[in-house]
DNA sequence: ACAACTGTAACTAAAATTATTATAGTAATG
DNA sequence: CATTACTATAATAATTTTAGTTACAGTTGT
């Protein structure tokens, strides 16, 4: 299965949070431009507070980045929206019969291995950055403007 | 989300059928090593077929491995059970808004990012074979006899 | 005080995974 | 050649996760 969509929505609201520095946007604006319900952002918002890569108010509209996007890795955001779910992006079956010689073992050479993926995954999230990301939004801006 | 745990079994599976080579394991009993329903491993091992790394006859037991385990990467298996949901290992959201520059453009900068991380993961799966796996369930049973 | 928000909890709906039951078909064996 | 043991697969159910929604309490600024 595939990993779930609040990431991307994670990082379209840290987009637009970069991009419209200037104004205080309410989470139904957010949610009207990623396409899904108020409360979904709130949600989304509130992991990236609890996360530390934004300030909130609450009470009033225009949460805030806490340092500039070149700092914020997708990792960072992964993390902030997985939480626990980051540490085993492999399933493992339970309880395998330690009664035979594979189903003892497999457990363990199976963490290893799967280990090595997901560090590659997960480095390769670190090595981009928020900033690559809003420079991609923009770039295509300049080649379509219609802003 | 994780992964599901089908490359997991299908790994297990995979191992038994080079660590019995020599005998016919009935789905049965695989089922009773992985500790699941035997029809959980024929469905598994339907799909292993398909990729064609293992060859079944249909009502006899003993699948058998069409090449060496060491021509078998973790890639293979992963394909090979998950299908078409190896394309997008991370879900991007829907219709996000035309009107907005961020909501125009968001999908497009994902899928680039997004395939680097994918490409980083799948090209350590694919450095990792099976013997590698095997290795690792029988440098255990070196440690820990009781067979 | 009021209006406009945020922060959450609770509930619903939809999708995916795994387990299970059931059925049809293949093949080796006596 | 009928029986037995097994595979292949469809259909169903149970469980889990995600995403959408409703509801409401609390905060802020006017």
């Amino acid at each position: 299965m595939a990993i779930s969509s609040r990431l991307s929505v994670a990082i379209h609201i840290l987009a637009l949070l970069e991009v419209n520095k200037g104004t205080r946007m309410t989470s139904e604006f957010i949610a009207s431009s990623v396409n899904t319900n108020a409360v979904v952002v709130r949600r989304i918002m509130g992991m990236l507070n609890k996360a530390g890569l934004v300030t909130t108010n609450p009470g009033v509209a225009g949460a805030s980045l806490t340092r500039p996007i070149s700092q914020i890795t997708l990792l960072d955001v992964y993390r902030a929206v997985e939480g626990e779910g980051c540490d085993h992006l492999f399933s493992i079956h339970e309880k395998p019969n330690p009664k035979c010689l594979v189903g003892r073992n497999i457990q363990g050479a199976l963490e290893s291995k799967y280990s090595q993926a997901q560090s590659a995954m997960e480095n390769e999230l670190q090595k981009i950055t928020m900033d690559q990301v809003v420079m991609d939004i923009l770039k295509d801006a300049q080649a379509a403007p219609s802003n």
